[in-house]
DNA sequence: TAGATTGTTAATCGATTAACAATC
DNA sequence: TAGATTGTTAATCGATTAACAATC
């Protein structure tokens, strides 16, 4: 017998929960309750605390949510106790900012290798990382075992990072280039473009 | 009588129609299908069916879609016809690659005026644009009837730049920064967090 | 104890899918 | 005409909410 699978709905909640209560703990505050992180969040109190019983049993009756334990459980269940490597695949101006976006530390992750197919770019340094030939995608990654992967290229030649990429044994990718792309079974996608989430508040004005 | 509001969820996936429909446009494509356009974006094709039935008929039995006249009617549904113009807050390294990013052309949005608060940083140039007084958002916001705009400044400075924003007018925000901002009814908010897509992705590995 | 808040159940609500008549 | 595909209805599925006993 399998445990019933967790609604995916729901693990995409896990993270939005993590960062309020890392904003609360840096306040200083120990307890927290469903009422006020779903205040925060703009959540029901009831969604918060069913989303949690799938994982188990970490409030008290009367009394609410330690913040510290709260937040270990939840980092234990998204697996970001410890870092994990991340690829990056695109050197170019969007590349720039995440080698140096300040936001992934402590959450989990660190870009720890840097790819570009441009010879021009090939040898130089992102911030501390030498640009590597996106040729050597698939035996650097697998080498050292990263799992887990950004694609910041142009639209047309997405495609083919991610299957190099799939090659390589990376079993998540961050995509922002604006395509829909074909995995196996097994990896995991997400997709970030401005440009879709402009359009669809765009409908409201 | 008021007639029946449309789904946000449905809204939300028109720009992903939208988007795949560019692309076949683009391959010279003439007409697709229901079919065709789910297997492209992994949505079944009775949904995509069922989400265009919210706004009319836009297919032809036996045929399917006119690829033109479906994106033109989307465009025309999403309010992107003509484009918006977008204000940036942030002349970081993120505010740089928004600023050079040229997925924004003819998807109905043009990023026309850059703000930051940083002193070393204003008057200066962030590409063809001047970088302007974060101070001065709510005049040249309101004087200029901008509606949309990108907050890519650090957490702490969000809040305070999206509530200047709001009083300036702006009805749609598109927010990096890592907090949930509050908002008054009315004002559409979207959030772009590379950490909140990795965590949840994490849980899978 | 009295008040507060959890974890869980059952009810409600809404979204997705299957099926098919209509028709190009 | 025969085949294909739409738009729509009804059924199914799944997610959210309300309510409350348990209990800190």
């Amino acid at each position: 017998m399998v445990s019933k699978a967790i609604p995916d709905i729901v693990v995409g909640r896990l993270p939005l929960y993590l960062r309020a209560l890392s904003f609360l703990a840096a306040e200083g505050r120990q307890v927290t309750s469903s009422q006020e992180l779903g205040q925060k969040l703009g959540i029901s109190a009831a969604q918060i605390r069913k989303d949690l019983s799938h994982f188990g049993e970490f409030g008290k009756q009367g009394t609410g949510y330690d913040i510290k334990y709260l937040s270990e459980q939840l980092r234990r269940i998204l697996k970001v106790t410890e870092e994990h490597e991340v690829a990056l695949v695109g050197a170019g101006d969007l590349g720039h900012a995440l080698v140096h976006y300040d936001g992934f530390a402590g959450k989990g992750f660190r870009i720890s290798v840097v790819f570009d197919n441009n010879p021009q770019k090939i040898g130089r340094r992102l911030g501390t990382f030498e640009i590597l030939d996106s040729e050597s995608i698939e035996t650097i990654i697998a080498d050292r075992g990263i799992e887990v992967a950004i694609v910041a290229v142009p639209p047309n030649a997405a495609q083919e990072v991610v299957d190099a990429l799939v090659r390589a044994g990376v079993k998540a990718i961050l995509n922002y280039a604006p395509i829909t792309v074909k995995v196996p079974e097994g990896v995991q996608v997400q997709y970030i473009d401005p440009v879709i989430h402009l359009q669809r508040m765009a409908y409201y004005l």
